[in-house]
DNA sequence: CGTCGATGTTGACAATGCCCACATGCCTCC
DNA sequence: GGAGGCATGTGGGCATTGTCAACATCGACG
């Protein structure tokens, strides 16, 4: 809560979490392109070297946020999903992931798209693995589950970067589309 | 066709397109995100500041590629529509695109993901929404549309970076889904 | 034939990612 | 309890980058 602990310890004690909070908010002003390791570092109140200290590289920075990101998603997922099963769950997953999408878009594109490779880092890959999980639980079936996360992920982006165009977007639209899609899979075994 | 035109002739003459087609390579090798326009510069045989009087930005070069990305995406759909019309024209359409997207990985990601926002670059933008237009046709209702489209978009980002985890991953499954959602919107009014 | 504008070139500057050597201070082990 | 070790943080430095400014070159047009 202090904006500035006056004594600063030299060991700082909490730099790497700190680092990340900073990161998020420099990833929320000017996207990941932009986002520079020695202003996170000044933004932080330490030397520019000293989040070399905690992620060995830029990327690595990136990758944690992003790994953050997809537990955070996972949990929204969770909550979002309430007491429903099965199909039924489909429409409030995909309520709940575009909320999060929407809320936190700088977020969102690193996670999946401007961020580094997942083949490069394990532990983003398994954080995204994870976060399908609850789609995955929702519908048994491959091919229903890999369609949904689909759908669900492609309008997110599409609405992300106004794609789609200004006169028919919005969540309401993305919501029947859903909706619709849940029907489907219903009935189609 | 000729490697090297000896005597550079100071105007080169067609500058802007060579450095389009170094910047795709390297695109490709690199990923829009370590793209440096010096080494554009390099790779077309030109001074560092060469490229400037072409392009006022970094951000314009990478516009001007995801536009050109945007027409062909379009020109492929095209093709592959072939005569197919309506409904029908989903799975064509689909297979195209995701065609597409799987050849040209760093421009696919590029045009959605990476790249400059579309409200930045108006030619972008336009080149993005006219890319929409062969499904749009095909699928007159607009919701159908809108799902089509997000859900080739998504099942495109997810096999791109491996999201879908190996195992169920591949064009053959990706197809399926399509096709399950053209049975879908043929049934549903 | 001269000049003018588009196109290229050279030079410079600040910022950045990352490397190296050094400083600091807590923790452990005799 | 003192000495050394190790994680953490600092300062300086280097190559690279995007962009700006001043100058060079050349074809077109009077």
């Amino acid at each position: 809560m202090s904006t500035s602990t006056r004594d600063q310890p030299y060991h700082h004690g909490e730099l790497r979490q700190v680092l990340l909070e900073a990161a998020e908010a420099l990833l929320r002003r000017d996207g990941a392109g932009r986002l520079s390791l020695r202003e996170v570092a000044r933004a932080a109140g330490v030397s520019h070297n000293a989040p070399y200290r905690h992620f060995p590289t830029r990327e690595t920075l990136l990758a944690a946020l992003a790994t953050d990101g997809f537990r955070r998603l996972a949990a929204a997922l969770r909550a979002g999903q309430g007491a429903a099963h099965g199909p039924a769950a489909l429409v409030p997953l995909g309520r709940a992931y575009l909320r999060f999408a929407d809320s936190n878009p700088a977020l969102y594109r690193l996670m999946f798209s401007d961020g580094p490779r997942k083949s490069d880092h394990p532990a983003l890959a398994e954080a995204a693995h994870a976060a399908f999980a609850p789609l995955a639980e929702a519908l048994p079936e491959r091919g229903a589950a890999v369609g949904a996360w689909a759908l669900v992920h492609g309008l997110a982006e599409l609405l992300r970067d106004g794609q789609i165009s200004a006169d028919l977007m919005g969540p309401a639209l993305a919501e029947a589309v859903i909706g619709r899609y849940a029907g489907q899979g219903r009935q189609a075994r």
